[in-house]
DNA sequence: AAGAAGAGTGTAAGCGCTTACAAATTTAGC
DNA sequence: GCTAAATTTGTAAGCGCTTACACTCTTCTT
């Protein structure tokens, strides 16, 4: 198998007896090319086999070919199924993906978005899932030059596509509370800064929300950071239990804080909805199995649809005037982990 | 913020007094530069803030600076957790990681590998993971021109690392056969072919001469194909159920299958080990929740180890002369889906 | 002390593509 | 049927970097 000697726009000008101007502007169907000449170039590409060289052509001044998708963690359930969504549509779009995991770390946080000009130099745009960025971040990036669009997040002047998570935590606490629960635990994701997940500060504003208009006020205790793992959700229902009380009811984050949840439960000889009703946010597929009640959501569409947003947004001419916000719905899931106080 | 007017090499060989071709050399280490000089490049190039162009170095004959990852699917939790692994590896040497998902798709693997030009266009490297290949295609890609490494492969021409998946089956069954079962059934991955995951044939031959060994045939009834996936296992456990027949022990091809197992299990008003032992392979986060056994397997330490392998390839001058591969230590782990024959 | 060998540096020619701008061709207008 | 305008095509100058190759100094040789 010998090196391919590639194959340039040269040879395809040769063989389609026209310049590499006219061939480059064929190729990319810019306007004032004649039929003949699109036809002719077409049909040399094909011949050749030619692939323009996404190096020459970023050198020159046009696109790299790629975007990048920015994640806080790869391996969390929602991230893994919206990256693999919006991988796809990218490929099929001819796009590279650029696979950025700010692996839950603030450094990496600072280091990728504290320099954009070497983001901007690799990819022509950004799919941000659920970060939470700083005002300073968001205008930094909205003048980057880069196309920006966004899964969860919001107030942010580009396109963006999410649940309404605020909502979606009210309703699930307005569940336990439905049942009868008024003294309720929050498994929390990260506090705000840089590496959280923004999804996390709006949960809690919902929770906080349903909590007070029952006039219930949130004991502090009863809030405990769990960020979005089985792990960390083990630790903080551990934590919750041990060192400071258990409430009636619980609203994890995420089902996989959940999952944790009903592992520390279980290490301690209890179970819900025995002792303790419990609500997640995601329906992740364990969660049928585990009787997990839950606020379902539907990640590979939001991955999906932003990364579309995002290609469009590439092939708009001018800026981006009027950011547009997309809500796709969730849908409460009742399932036994929940049940009426007794 | 204003567009940031590029810094280029030749505004770093203004500041240091050198000529473009020194800093150059002095920038990517090269021999034949003074001490003084590489000093001052260095100076000036933090002091502009100086980073190259991906492009121009490419086009120039260098490299890409990006690296690709190819997994069968991005969402399974072995690819998850081995992805975000390597990415971080990729990630702290400066790679960009261009994340490629087959998505189990035959098609997609042939266009992918069927167009080795395209990809040795953009990336210097790539890090394959349990990617079933055809000689032809492991032909093309070691005569690429790119360097590769990959987890879980074998007999391939470049750097492997991985667990034993044959001698992991083989254990599983074992475990099985050791615990009085003799009629074992298979959740299989999917067979040999595009877009099929390598392992997934490695345990089937284990799980084959385990039998072999103890006198014992397969049962072409109790083969079922599973994939990989909660949703595959669950098909298959069902398919095995209700159009073949009971086992009485089942060895899964991976946790997740086996979850899907257990979930189809209790579709029917069954349970493990009461109706059918069960075993897996990966020890997931949740096979411990679940009760389990399973040969556990380090996931995030193959994706690091592939990573590391990839990149001292892409440093080493010539072509690889002894592809290593390397075998990470599986273990059982006994848990309560799996016990005595009664 | 003169010449060979080396080390360090600079010059200039591209890599394959895009893009003003100029040139050539077609179409429209009167 | 001839000019003005519109359309299509070609020319050439880079984009920022690497890399032969030429050149200038230092060091050793003998």
């Amino acid at each position: 198998m010998a090196k391919a000697p590639r194959v340039t726009i040269q040879d395809v000008a040769a063989l389609s007896g026209l310049s590499i101007c006219t061939v480059s502007r064929a190729l990319r169907g810019l306007p004032n090319v004649s039929e003949t000449a699109q036809l002719k170039v077409a049909d040399a590409a094909t011949k050749l086999g030619y692939k323009a060289s996404s190096a020459a052509s970023r050198l020159a001044g046009g696109t790299t070919g790629s975007v990048a998708i920015i994640a806080p963690t790869a391996t969390a359930w929602f991230f893994a199924k919206a990256v693999e969504a919006a991988e796809e549509v990218f490929a099929d779009s001819g796009f590279d993906t650029v696979l950025i995991s700010l692996r839950n770390t603030p450094s990496v946080h600072r280091k990728v978005f504290g320099d954009l000009d070497a983001l901007s130099q690799r990819v022509d745009g950004v799919l941000l899932l659920n970060i939470a960025l700083s005002d300073a971040e968001v205008e930094a990036l909205a003048s980057s030059g880069l196309a920006v669009a966004s899964v969860g997040m919001h107030n942010v002047p580009w396109d963006n596509v999410g649940i309404d998570n605020e909502d979606a935590a009210w309703k699930a606490t307005n569940h336990l509370l439905g049942l009868g629960h008024w003294d309720l635990a929050i498994l929390s994701g990260r506090e705000p800064g840089a590496g959280s997940v923004v999804t996390a500060t709006d949960r809690l504003h919902g929770f906080r929300r349903a909590l007070a208009e029952h006039d219930l006020t949130v004991d502090p205790d009863l809030v405990v950071d769990a960020g979005s793992s089985i792990e960390g959700g083990r630790r903080a229902m551990t934590e919750l239990i041990e060192n400071r009380r258990m409430p009636s009811a619980i609203f994890a984050g995420c089902d996989e804080t959940a999952f944790g949840a009903l592992m520390a439960l279980r290490d301690l000889g209890l179970s819900a909805p025995k002792n303790v009703s419990i609500i997640g946010i995601d329906d992740h597929q364990m969660s049928w199995f585990l009787g997990l009640s839950t606020m379902a959501q539907p990640v590979a569409d939001q991955g999906a649809f932003a990364a579309n947003l995002l290609i469009e947004g590439l092939q708009r001419p001018g800026p981006l005037t009027a950011p547009a916000s997309h809500v796709l719905d969730t849908k409460l899931i009742e399932r036994k982990s929940t049940r009426r106080k007794r």
